[in-house]
Order: structure tokens, then C-alpha cells, then sequence
RNA sequence: GGGCGAAUAGCUCAGUUGGUUCAGAGCACCUGGUUUACACCCAGGGGGUCGGGGGUUCGAAUCCCUCUUCGCCCA
């Protein structure tokens, strides 16, 4: 067969991605295999594949891969969660581009639209994920708004309501204007702003005295309902028990006192608008204040605000300073610098809003899902997110999970006769549960179903265990099987939203962990180490990363700088990397291919080396195995890299190559092939699509063969013992090349090397360094140049005239800094306390290198003495 | 304001219980090279007071204290 001198990858990665769908490699059924499994953290249905899933998902790859070959039964579930809010945010755009607006249609009618733009876009990421090679299960691809999965949520709602840990309540929640919703604590995001502290004096009623607050939010004052200053601050007790009036609305409200007061902060009075404040609202709960809710849904004043009705706020904020100045209430404005709030899916500025929202209570929850992180039951990589973990365990707050949108699980409660519910998982089931609640006779009619649907991680939560159906069948084979999942592997950011809320879904409807290690990737950023972002436009398309490097590339050029935890900083000269590495494999192949193999004799050279790297390979095979075991995956992948690249091209490949025009022993040719089948086998789960390439042409296959099902040998390394030999020969090679460079000797031209004691693989130093003849003599050569190589003194002689002094500097300089080494030595061994104190190994080690160090020293002072 | 983490070569990072010549890797850099697998390559090379200071120890990049700078989370 013809090779192609360059390696075509795209031809190659279609190729052999159908050719494993083909024939089912990544489909996994339960048998009697050990399984490893791994759910996929589901995408955004919405979204489009960026380089924070492309590292994700390659990491996962190569953990299936591997496992795959480790002979384990592997299933990698694929899926997409529903973005409630992301994702109505898009159907209703593209109902605007229509000229149809969200409350023109009926929840039914709008739901049809949804799931027709869910279909038409919703299965883009899952296809980009092919591209990059991911061996998922696609035949389990699930979606949390899947029947199956959607009723797991609703049966879990029920359920957890009935053991009284989810509760509806009127709270302050994070009321997203944008989208009109509300927002969990963890969907804020605090962003620090420079922005104004206004100073605004309030009139004590009847009198002509006023009293100055301090407020960022001016616009607030129009729901104000008191003005609070600390107890102990004695500036302000003239005014206990009186009362002051609200600027240009000229209420008047009363002067409170409360420790929560800062007195030094601002000019320690404060004011008091419980319906826009958290802490504003539980101080009005004390001191049983009123509450004026100023704003509608969608950040607009509303009618209680008296002024500037259905203006929006922030609009307000600028128009009511003049206005407050032109009263005579603007006392100054400062420069300030605090803390705002955003919403993590439209950016839009959280508005603290008082609503009825229903919660799962979650200090229960938390405890098991605490204690199984700390002792290590499932083990965070890096080990270092467990204190992160513990911190918010330990300071958990009740989880708001209704949403108010349509795109969801829609909350199964019933309400009836003004205020009374039902939690049922149908209306005839509601109709049964409103008529034994109350003995009366109920219709349909009658019934009302809560409006809102659950938080998307509401249904996420509960991912490792709905796609196996587990929580509609608890006792099914496949999540029998399948779980506890092994590792899920995703981004840090994402710790309480998702992986400490399924740690918890685990305990309570498995009584176990959701998986044995959570891998925790950094986050990609530019050079600049500025986040990705389509605003800034520094994220490449990793679709055209693959086309033009290569989705092996692509996948070794991210992994490559990419530690467990730490921030990927992604230049195009990672990826450049990563397809260089692709086309020395591929020559790799070629050189090995283009070798004619014939019955003659193995030169001992090529027996030499064929030994050595068969010792090489199993001591990397380990350390790579060692590495992937502790998650080091970007130091395996490093592992596989240099000894593809060094030790077996650079090294094992020219000791073994045959002489120019002539043929190479079977014996050897055919431990090279099994040697270059082997390292594939080491790389495809980092490389997939090259590695296969390789291995189906390096022999003849059988259709239905393939590198990504062929089972890893056991690798032991019981005789290491050329190892070393070959290093001593590495490093008189080396020398010898650099002499070749210094003197500018041509490879071609052959040399002779003696030496004072024998060395080892004088075989392989011969091939390698082109040396004609090696001689064993304590005489020093006229006429040569010298180097020390473990303790054995190394001449090359040479035609042309020696630099005498240059050689005795050379010398000199090396046996003054051994001296000075021996000197030390010398001096930690005479330190009685050394002695007496250090474990007897460490003070066998340096005397080993006092030895050592003597013998250098003799045999440098021999070379300066010949010269 | 509270908590957590980090600081090692120009850059990105390893360095496991303190002890092999431990100061490392990759990239970048410098020098040489038309060796018939590969210039997307080969060969050779330079480069760090391990953030500053103090302490424990026979011995510290590693443990303790402190300061500085940066990052993350929470309020």
C-alpha cells in the first residue's frame, strides 16, 4: 500500500470515527464486566461548543479510552440540560423577530415554539463533540426535559415536599428584571463597580433639624418606610422616638434604633427601605415596619412609587439627584467603590425583590454531602476544592428553586379555595388529594396549577441517576449497574451549583456517592489570562482549531498546559504543538514501514537496543499508568510524548537502523513493529484518530479490528538493568557529538574513541556516534580531546592540532568544582550530628558520593597530567 | 470585612512523608546542520538568591511566623 507522506487527518478522523460507530465501540450494555462510567456535565442546549468543553470533554475522552483498554465496560453518557432561562430567552427573541410577543400566546402554544427551536438548534454541541473524537454512548444521549427525566424531577419535588424539605415562602429573592424571574444566590454574580455614595438629609417632622443617610441607591428613597441609626451612637439619641420625612414624597416614617447600624460607616443613620434590601427587611421585621414595593417586574417604578411611574431605575437614579437637590436634600456625593450584583445568565443587575418563590431546605441535605467529600469518599482532584467545599457546606442557605418561566418542569401544585394546594403528579391525582384534603367535590375547573417551573439544576441535580432512570426505577439493571458513576470531570465555577447538589441527589435517593473522583479543570483563558468571551473575541472556533491542526492536535495542544485545577492559558503554539507532535508520528510510522525486513543475523547494536527499550517502554508504561491514576493527565500525556519523540525516535530508531540501501534483521524489524503498535496503544487515548491510522497499517487487520478496543498488556519492569547502561552510553554519545560541533567535525567523517575502564554498550555508543573503533587503555592518546563520563576518562583523537590550554582549562575548571563538591560532602560527614541523626540510607548515599567524588577527582588530575 | 489558595527559568507549570548532583519539564531563546522518516525536523547550548525577612532542624523550594503581591469564594 501507498503512505502518503503527510498524514491527512481530516480524510482520517471521518474515517475512523464512523468506522468506530459503525461497529458500536462506544455502546455500552451492562455485563459482567467491572464498569467505568462517566456522565457528561450537560451542555447548555443552546450553546455552541467553546475551549472550556473542548478541554472538558477531552479529558473525559481520554479517561474512557483508557479505561476501555484497561478492559473495563465503558460508558460515557452524552446529553444537554434545558437552560430554562437561557433558552426562553432565546425562543423569545426569535418570537420578536416574528412580531409576536411572549404574552400573546398560551404556555401551551409557546412550549410548541420552544421544542421546535430545541429540535432545530438543540443538537449542534453534540455533533461538534464528534468532531473532537468523544467515544460517548450516543444511543443513551439524554435531555433533562426527556420524559423519563422530566418525570424523575417531578416525582422528586413530590417527594421531598412530603418529607417537609421543600416549602413555599414569601423571601427576598434575586429577581432578575430581564428575564422576570427569580435567581438562586449562586446565579448572582458580585461584580465590584465605582459608583457614588449620595449623602441625603431627611427633615425631622416639626422641626427645623434634619438627619443625613447615606445611600448608593437613591432612587430607593421612595420606599422608604424608616431611617435607623445604632443605639449606643450618642450623636443621634436626641432623636429616639421621633419622626422624619421621606423627601419628595414627604411621608413621614419613623426614627428606629438597631445595632445593625455601622456608626462609622456613611454618616452612620441609615435608611430603611424593607422591600428592596435583604438587610433592610429582616430590620423591618424587628421593628414591624411597612413595606412599599416601588418597582414592577421588569425594573420599572411601579404606582407605590408615587413618582416617575414607569420609568426604569437606574433612568431614576439620574433623574432624582436634581430633583433632591433642587428640595434642598442633596447634602454631597462621593466616590465609592461597592459590590453589584448580576444575573449569571443576562447580565442583567439583580434587583432584591420580596416574592413568593418556593425552597428546599438544605441543612439536612448537606450533611452527608459534607462528611463524604471530607473523608475522602469521593476525592476531589485538586484535593484543595474541599476547602471551598467545606466553607459552603457549612454556611448552606435554603435553595430557591422556582422559576418564573415556562421552559421547565412546571411545579406540580394545585391550588384551590383561595390558598389551599396540592403537590400531586397529575390533575386527577390533585383532583383525589384536593378532595380528601377538604371532603368536597373538586373539577378541573377548579384546580390551578402553580404557574412556574423548577431551577434547571433542579433536574441537573439529580443527572448521574435520572439517565439511568433511576429515580422512576430504582431498582433497574442499567442504573444498578452503572452507578455510583467513576469520575465527573468540570470546571470549579460550577461546585455549588451542580457537583455539591448531586452529591446530595445521591445520598438521598441512592443512600450513596454519585461518583468515586471529581476532576476539576481549569478555566481556558487568552495569553492576556483574560476569560474567553464572544464580547472580547479572543476564543477561536474550535471547529476550524481541528480543521486546520487536527483534533489530535487540538486535543494534545490543550492538554498539554492544562493541570488539574490550573487556568488553561491557550495560544496557538499550544495546538501548533500538538500537530508537529501528530506529523512525527506519522513519519515515525513511515520510517519504520519502509524498512525491508530479511533472515540474517541481528547486529549486536540492534540487539542491544531492542533490549533496552523493551525495558524502557514497561518503566514509561508504568509511569504513564501511575500518572493517569492520580489524575496527572497533562504529565502522562508528557510521559507518552518524550518517549515517542526521544527515546524511540531519537534514540531506538537510529541505534537499530539498518545501514543506508541495506535490509534490517527479522528479528528486529519485527520488535520494532511490535514496539510502534505498543506506543500507539499508550497514546490513543490522548490521540485517537492518528494512533488508530498507525495500527491499521501497520499490519494487516480483519474489518471490525481496532486499536480503541485492543486491551493494554501488563506492563513489569523486573529487569531495569540496561537502563542505566544506556544513559552512560547516552551521555559519551552526546559528548561526542558536541566535540563533533565544537571542532566542527562532520557526522560522516568516522572518529575512534579510547577509553580508561570498560564501558558499557560500547555497541551502541560505535552506531550512534559513528566511532570506528573503541580501545580500552589507561594511556592517554596524543593528539585528543577529553571528557569524564562516570568516572571514566574518555578520549577522541584528533588529525589537527590540540588547544592545550583550552583542554587544561576545561579540566581544571571540572576538578575545581568536584573538589569543592567533595569538599562538602566531606563536611556533612564529619558533622557528628549528621551522623548520629540522619536515617543510615542518606549517610550511605553520601558517602557513595564522597566515593564517587574521589574517583573523579583522580581521574581528572591523571587527564591534566597527560596533557 | 471574613475565608481559601497561590508566588519556583522569559512564559506555563511539576517538585508526593524535609534527605540521591534537587533546583526540574514543556514552550520560548541562542548556535550549528540540504545525514535519502521528519525543517511541522535533527544535534548542541545558555538561563532561576525557589516573592522578601525571620525561625525550627545535622539538613528547608518543602515545616512554622511575618510582610508584600496576585487570584478565587463568601458577606
Amino acid at each position: 500500500m501507498e503512505i502518503p507522506a503527510k498524514y491527512q487527518h481530516t480524510k482520517a478522523e471521518n474515517k475512523w470515527y464512523n468506522y468506530w460507530l459503525d461497529n458500536q465501540f462506544f455502546h455500552s450494555t451492562p455485563d459482567e464486566r467491572e464498569p467505568y462510567t462517566i456522565v457528561i456535565p450537560p451542555p447548555n442546549v443552546t450553546g455552541v461548543l467553546h475551549m472550556g468543553h473542548m478541554l472538558n470533554n477531552t479529558i473525559q475522552d481520554v479517561l474512557a479510552r483508557r479505561a476501555r483498554m484497561e478492559g473495563k465496560n465503558v460508558c460515557w453518557v452524552p446529553g444537554t440540560d434545558h437552560a430554562s432561562i437561557a433558552t426562553e430567552a432565546k425562543v423569545v427573541n426569535k418570537l420578536r423577530e416574528e412580531g409576536i410577543t411572549k404574552d400573546q400566546l398560551t404556555r401551551e402554544s409557546f412550549m410548541e415554539h420552544a421544542w421546535e427551536w430545541k429540535e432545530k438548534h438543540g443538537g449542534i454541541i453534540l455533533e461538534q463533540l464528534k468532531k473532537l473524537g468523544a467515544s460517548c454512548d450516543w444511543e443513551r444521549t439524554r435531555f433533562t426535559m426527556d420524559k423519563e427525566l422530566y418525570d424523575s424531577v417531578i416525582k422528586v419535588f413530590i417527594d421531598l415536599y412530603e418529607k417537609g424539605l421543600i416549602y413555599r415562602g414569601v423571601r427576598m429573592v434575586n429577581w432578575d428584571p430581564v428575564a422576570k424571574t427569580a435567581v438562586s444566590d449562586e446565579e448572582v454574580i458580585h461584580k465590584e463597580e465605582q459608583s457614588k455614595l449620595y449623602y441625603l438629609r431627611y427633615q425631622i417632622e416639626g422641626e427645623e433639624d434634619y438627619i443625613t443617610i447615606a445611600t448608593t441607591r437613591p432612587e430607593t428613597i421612595l420606599g422608604d418606610t424608616a431611617v435607623c441609626v445604632n443605639p449606643n451612637d450618642e450623636r443621634f439619641t436626641k432623636y429616639a422616638g421621633k419622626k422624619c420625612i421621606v423627601p419628595l414624597v414627604n411621608r413621614a416614617v419613623p426614627i428606629i434604633q438597631d445595632e445593625y447600624v455601622d456608626i462609622e460607616f456613611g454618616t452612620g443613620a441609615l435608611k430603611i427601605t424593607p422591600a428592596h434590601d435583604e438587610n433592610d427587611y429582616e430590620i423591618g421585621m424587628r421593628h414591624k415596619l411597612e413595606t412599599i414595593d416601588i418597582f414592577n417586574d421588569n425594573g420599572t417604578l411601579s404606582e407605590a412609587a408615587e413618582l416617575f411611574v414607569d420609568k426604569d431605575r437606574f433612568e431614576v437614579r439620574d433623574l432624582i439627584i436634581p430633583e433632591l437637590e433642587k428640595a434642598g436634600n442633596l447634602v454631597k456625593i462621593e466616590d465609592y467603590t461597592n459590590k453589584v450584583g448580576y444575573s449569571e445568565r443576562t447580565d442583567a443587575v439583580i434587583e432584591p425583590k420580596l416574592s413568593a418563590q418556593w425552597f428546599l431546605k438544605m441543612s439536612e441535605l448537606a450533611k452527608p454531602a459534607l462528611e463524604h467529600v471530607m473523608n475522602d469518599d469521593i476525592k476531589f482532584h485538586p484535593a484543595k476544592f474541599k476547602n471551598v467545599y467545606r466553607h459552603w457546606m457549612e454556611n448552606i442557605r435554603d435553595w430557591c428553586i422556582s422559576r418564573q418561566l415556562w421552559w421547565g418542569q412546571r411545579i406540580p401544585v394545585y391550588y384551590f379555595d383561595n390558598g389551599e394546594y396540592v403537590v400531586a403528579s397529575s390533575i386527577d391525582e390533585a383532583l383525589r388529594k384536593a378532595e380528601e384534603k377538604t371532603g368536597k367535590t373538586y373539577t378541573e375547573a377548579d384546580l390551578c396549577q402553580d404557574e412556574d417551573v423548577l431551577d434547571t439544576w433542579f433536574s441537573s441535580w439529580l443527572w448521574p441517576i435520572s439517565v439511568f432512570n433511576g429515580i422512576n426505577k430504582p431498582d433497574n439493571k442499567d442504573i444498578n449497574y452503572y452507578y455510583p458513576t467513576n469520575d465527573l470531570i468540570t470546571g470549579p465555577d460550577i461546585i455549588f451549583f451542580w457537583v455539591a447538589r448531586m452529591i446530595m441527589a445521591g445520598f438521598e435517593y441512592r443512600k450513596e456517592i454519585p461518583f468515586k473522583n471529581v476532576y476539576f479543570t481549569g478555566i481556558v483563558r487568552d495569553s492576556q489570562r483574560r476569560k474567553m468571551s464572544k464580547q472580547l473575541g479572543n476564543s477561536p472556533d474550535p471547529l476550524d482549531l481541528i480543521k486546520e491542526y487536527g483534533a489530535d492536535g487540538v486535543r494534545v495542544g490543550i492538554l498539554l498546559s492544562a493541570p488539574a485545577g490550573g487556568d488553561l492559558l491557550y495560544e496557538d503554539s499550544l495546538v501548533e504543538q500538538g500537530r508537529n507532535f501528530t506529523t512525527k508520528i506519522w513519519n515515525t510510522f513511515r520510517l519504520v514501514k519502509s524498512w525491508n525486513a530479511e533472515d540474517k543475523s541481528q547486529p549486536k547494536y540492534a540487539a542491544t537496543a531492542v533490549a533496552w527499550f523493551e525495558q524502557k517502554l514497561a518503566q514509561e508504561a508504568s509511569k504513564l499508568n501511575e500518572q493517569l491514576k492520580s489524575y496527572r493527565i497533562s504529565e502522562a500525556l508528557m510521559t507518552a510524548y518524550t518517549l515517542i519523540r526521544d527515546d524511540f525516535s531519537s534514540w531506538y530508531l537510529e541505534a537499530v537502523k539498518p545501514p543506508f540501501g541495506e535490509a534490517m534483521d527479522r528479528t528486529t524489524y519485527d520488535a520494532s513493529v511490535n514496539f510502534l503498535e505498543q506506543l500507539m496503544q499508550l497514546l490513543h487515548p490522548f490521540m485517537p484518530f492518528v494512533t488508530e491510522e498507525v495500527w491499521q497499517l501497520l499490519r494487516e487487520r480483519e474489518d471490525g479490528e481496532s486499536l480503541m478496543v485492543t486491551t493494554l498488556p501488563n506492563y513489569t519492569n523486573e529487569d531495569a538493568s540496561l537502563l542505566e547502561d544506556i544513559q552512560v552510553a547516552q551521555e559519551v554519545v552526546t559528548a561526542i557529538r558536541t566535540i563533533r560541533k565544537d571542532k566542527n567535525i562532520g557526522f560522516k567523517e568516522e572518529l575512534t574513541l579510547t577509553v580508561s575502564h570498560e564501558i558499557p554498550c560500547t555497541e551502541v555508543i560505535e552506531k550512534m556516534g559513528n566511532i570506528s573503533e573503541t580501545t580500552v587503555t589507561g594511556e592517554k592518546p596524543e593528539q585528543s580531546i577529553g571528557f569524564t563520563v562516570n568516572n571514566t576518562s574518555c578520549y577522541i583523537p584528533m588529525t589537527g592540532a590540540i588547544d592545550i590550554e583550552a583542554e587544561r582549562k576545561k579540566i581544571t575548571e571540572e576538578l575545581d568544582y568536584t573538589k569543592g563538591f567533595l569538599n562538602s560532602v566531606t563536611k556533612k560527614l564529619s558533622n557528628e550530628r549528621f551522623v548520629n541523626n540522619a536515617p543510615e540510607k542518606v549517610v550511605a548515599i553520601e558517602q557513595k558520593k564522597k566515593a564517587d567524588a574521589e574517583a573523579k577527582i583522580a581521574e581528572l588530575e591523571a587527564q591534566l597530567k597527560a596533557l
